[in-house]
RNA sequence: GGCUCUGUAGUUCAAUGGAUAGAACAAAAGUUUCCUAAACUUUAGAUCCGGGUUCGAUUCCCGGCGGAGCUACCA
């Protein structure tokens, strides 16, 4: 049982007996005392006075009076307006930190072996183009979520949909093949995603010139778009992958990799890895059979021409198509086949897809679809919808060139990072790998807390010329907490000074010790927090309060220079719980934190 | 039109229905003989509008107004 648990056992005793009146746990608002305000914890007591019968202040002052006499946890109270302030036996606040002190996992639960299983799916890519920043937010959020999970205990899968075929690609493939010459990632030193990546690009400006030449011939835009040899050369190639056309297979097969190699890279450099990846190609037939077997058990119904739909005017939304006129299968069928693939693989508890809120509609589809074709686990599905991620001058457009790539971005960040850190002298001493490694964890991390500190179903700005700063509310804020803690540990150590938690300290603490105590021993419930609400930057918001009010108490309080040793190992223990905190959040969030920067 | 999300300082973000709405950046002014100044301190600045529920509403409900998205035989 926590303290605040125990404290509010004793508030319902305390109700019981004053007001004759038993009221359970969800009747009682007990929070963390504001810090303006002296106490511990404090009850509200307004929805209390229709029991008490009297005013909220004499209700609190009774109340106040009985938790005193009656509990040894609590020493003191005070009353303002409706509101009752209890303060503890600092001694339990030593007690409290010692307990988070010993356990070196403290905040996160193991994963046992009867835990439930969760399966994140995130990033789910094309093969025709680089990842942009848009990929950038729900990598980091997929697999921020996917740690936060797991320090909830539960079993994880990574996962990741590649969209590995259809018209897009044969785009790529056809520009390639027109105007290659050859072209491979070895020849031009070109990575491999953005390399096709330009051919796709390429494809769209040829079809531009000749959707043009065409219409100054004469023809309406509907006409040139139908007259286009260059889509029909596309829609030709996509006929002949379908049909397996060894020359079409083998061009789609080599470009492939040269994507997967780029965006292998990508990831790893973004610090995302999946434990196993599912392919298009290989979901789409598996999805148009459980179509069509929900075609004869009469679940979908077909069209005079041959597509297959299903009616969801039942469920309150509208009909949607699952196989096209000439048979082939759409996303949502492909959707169908990757779902079932996966629970007939994995012994999946619940099936989270980190995908934009964009696709709200497709889920809510997905999940009735699923449900209506007998698996259970359908109407389950968790849709972690997050919102878009917009420049100043609006949503990112490939065709006007204002999407940022992710590899782009990245280098970005850690070259900022690496002049930063020579500006401000703080690689004296370190050999150039040192030096290079913390520009990257540092770089990575204002990036990543940029990003994840933004509550996910929001939508939100990203200026690429000034978002990312080094100070303030940022990641390189609570890096450089962290490297500071360790700073100060290390000359500890240099000192033989030992970290020591007596409890014969807990009268003389300041103020800021105290409430960086509260603040340390609330750590598990953010962890907690996380996890139920699905949310990175929950932990966000707690390590930059953290890494906050550490360097308050630390401009204020000398560690290595105070002489009393159970005061100065106190001070030691107070940081050694930090910098674990700090790191063990950041970890959650997919952020490194230096020892040094 | 219908559905979903969203609206907080100049800007980017916080706030289980609780006390005087927190931060950061930008602006102004300070702090280095002392454990890392990527830090710390101070000043100024905000809940889109109108109703309702409540002891109490940024939060919940209704109605406006603004922004984003979906409503494809694209993924």
């Amino acid at each position: 049982m926590t303290l605040s648990q125990q404290i509010e056992q004793q508030i319902l005793q305390a109700v019981q007996q004053l007001y004759a009146h038993v009221v359970t746990e969800g009747q009682i608002s007990l929070q963390p005392t504001k810090k303006e305000f002296v106490g511990d914890y404090t009850l509200v007591v307004f929805p209390l006075v229709k029991l008490s019968g009297k005013r909220p202040e004499e209700t609190a002052e009774e109340l106040g009076q009985w938790l005193v006499e009656h509990s040894e946890r609590i020493t003191s109270y005070n009353v303002i307006k409706g509101f009752l302030n209890l303060s503890l036996n600092p001694r339990l606040w030593i007690q409290q930190f010692q307990k988070a002190l010993d356990n070196a996992h403290y905040g996160t639960n193991p994963v046992k072996d009867d835990a439930e299983l969760y399966m994140v799916e995130y990033s789910s890519p094309n093969t025709n183009k680089p990842l942009h920043l848009g990929h950038v937010r729900n990598n980091l959020l997929g697999f921020s979520l996917s740690r936060i999970l797991e320090a909830n205990g539960k079993k994880v899968i990574k996962t990741n949909i590649v969209n590995d075929r259809g018209i897009h690609i044969c785009k790529s493939m056809l520009a390639w093949k027109k105007w290659g010459k050859g072209e491979t990632p070895a020849s031009s030193g070109k990575k491999g995603d953005h390399l096709v990546g330009d051919y796709y690009v390429a494809f769209d400006k040829h079809y531009k010139a000749e959707l043009a030449q065409l219409q100054a011939e004469g023809k309406s835009k509907e006409e040139a778009e139908a007259a286009s040899t260059l889509m029909a050369e596309a829609r030709n190639m996509l006929l002949g992958w379908e049909a397996a056309d060894p020359e079409v297979r083998s061009l789609w097969e080599t470009m492939n990799q040269w994507v997967y190699q780029g965006f292998d890279a990508t990831y790893q450099q973004m610090g995302v890895a999946f434990d196993t990846i599912y392919y298009e190609s290989q979901t789409y037939l598996p999805g148009k059979e459980k179509v069509l077997e929900g075609l004869e058990q009469g679940i979908f119904f077909r069209k005079e021409d041959g597509s297959v739909w299903a009616d969801l005017t039942e469920d309150g939304l509208d009909q949607k198509v699952l196989l096209r006129a000439d048979g082939t299968s759409v996303y949502m069928t492909q959707d169908i086949g990757t779902a079932s693939l996966r629970f007939e693989t994995y012994p999946i508890d619940r099936m989270v897809y980190v995908v934009g809120n964009e696709q709200n509609y497709h889920f809510q589809v997905l999940s009735i679809l699923l449900d209506k074709l007998g698996f259970s686990w359908g109407k389950d599905l968790v849709h972690f919808s997050y919102g878009m991620v917009e420049l100043p001058e609006g949503k990112m457009k490939s065709r006007e060139g204002t999407v940022v790539d992710a590899d782009d971005l990245m280098e970005e960040m850690i070259r900022t990072a690496r002049e930063t850190s020579k500006e401000l002298g703080k690689l004296d001493g370190l050999t150039d790998a040192e030096a290079e490694n913390i520009a990257r964890m540092v770089g990575l991390g204002a990036l990543k807390y940029f990003i994840l500190k933004v509550d996910p179903k929001k939508n939100m700005t990203f200026n690429p010329k000034e978002s990312i700063d080094f100070n303030g509310n940022t990641g390189p804020f609570i890096q450089y907490t962290h490297a500071r803690i360790q700073s100060v540990l290390r000359k500890a150590a240099e000192s033989n000074f030992a970290a020591s938690a007596s409890e014969d300290v807990a009268e003389k603490l300041s103020e800021k010790e105290q409430y960086l105590i509260r603040l340390l021993t609330k750590y598990p419930n953010i962890v907690a927090e996380a996890g139920t609400e699905f949310s990175p930057s929950v932990v966000a918001n707690y390590v930059y309060d953290l890494a906050k009010e550490y360097n308050q108490f630390y401009h204020d309080h000398s560690i290595l220079k105070e002489n009393n040793s159970d005061i100065r190992g106190f001070r030691l223990s107070l940081s050694l719980l930090t910098a674990r905190i700090l790191k063990s959040g950041m970890y959650l969030l997919g952020i490194e934190v230096p020892d040094r920067m």
